[in-house]
DNA sequence: ACGCTGTCTTGACGTTCTTCTAATCAGAGA
DNA sequence: TCTCTGATTAGAAGAACGTCAAGACAGCGT
């Protein structure tokens, strides 16, 4: 990394309201890429994008990696390190109770991607 | 490619409705997964993101390529390399018209992958 | 037909990612 | 304290990615 000029993190975001409209309305500033683009690329990988899945439908909120393992033909470690990776990007988080762990979805990051993706009818139309 | 069960392609998913419920309410499908991951990934670099907002935010709904490759500080085939990315991900199509390409957003993938990553309010209450 | 400009493809290089095995850490129970 | 189980970290191998320079292709103008 060279030039990293405004150190826009990604609490900033997360914190306060939407960060900005959707990309159908305007060019997102090149600090908010740098700092969203993580967390779509984290979703870039079909084991963390059904990861996600199993966390955020989970029906206490929560769902035990001891639940998630079993689901893939994947090792423990392998699983483990995509869920680091959804972790580092700020969709979830992990919480350890006793033996086991515990994942849980952040709603907000999950919204303000669902609106940069938002379509409006006008796009459509016009 | 090993196994590779259902032909799910692009187009089943964009040609019809939503392709299921947000990942808020039920754990999607391995297919679909295997599907939209690689739109997800498309977007996971800030370049491309930029170039994706560009695109989608053109006031006539498309945009030249001698438009957006002087607004990074990259060269010509590099930009010309993400946005075969973009074209490959299903999120944008290319027309050549005269000297000059443009590039048209896909309204229909990205109300997809909004939908998706769609949190009702009962998931935040709850 | 020729050259010019804009865009894409090719080939290469260094970095990052995905996955594994092996080793380590955290907590429960005997 | 010792051991057992669940989860993460460390290290390594192979594949994929981001970037560029050089070359190829497409269309315009002379």
């Amino acid at each position: 990394m060279s030039k990293q000029a405004a150190a826009l993190t990604l609490n900033d975001l997360s914190a306060g309201q939407p960060c900005c409209a959707p990309i159908t309305e305007d060019r997102i500033p090149a600090e908010t890429a740098t700092v969203l683009a993580p967390a779509f690329k984290a979703l870039g990988d079909p084991v963390r994008l059904q990861l996600m899945s199993m966390i955020a439908s989970a029906p206490d909120g929560e769902i035990c990696v001891c639940d998630l393992t079993p689901a893939f033909t994947l090792s423990g470690p392998t699983i483990s390190h995509h869920l680091k990776t959804l972790r580092e990007a700020g969709l979830v988080t992990a919480e350890r109770r006793g033996t086991w762990v515990y994942y849980r979805a952040q709603p907000g990051l999950m919204r303000q991607l669902a609106s940069l993706l938002t379509v409006e009818a006008s796009v459509l139309v016009g």
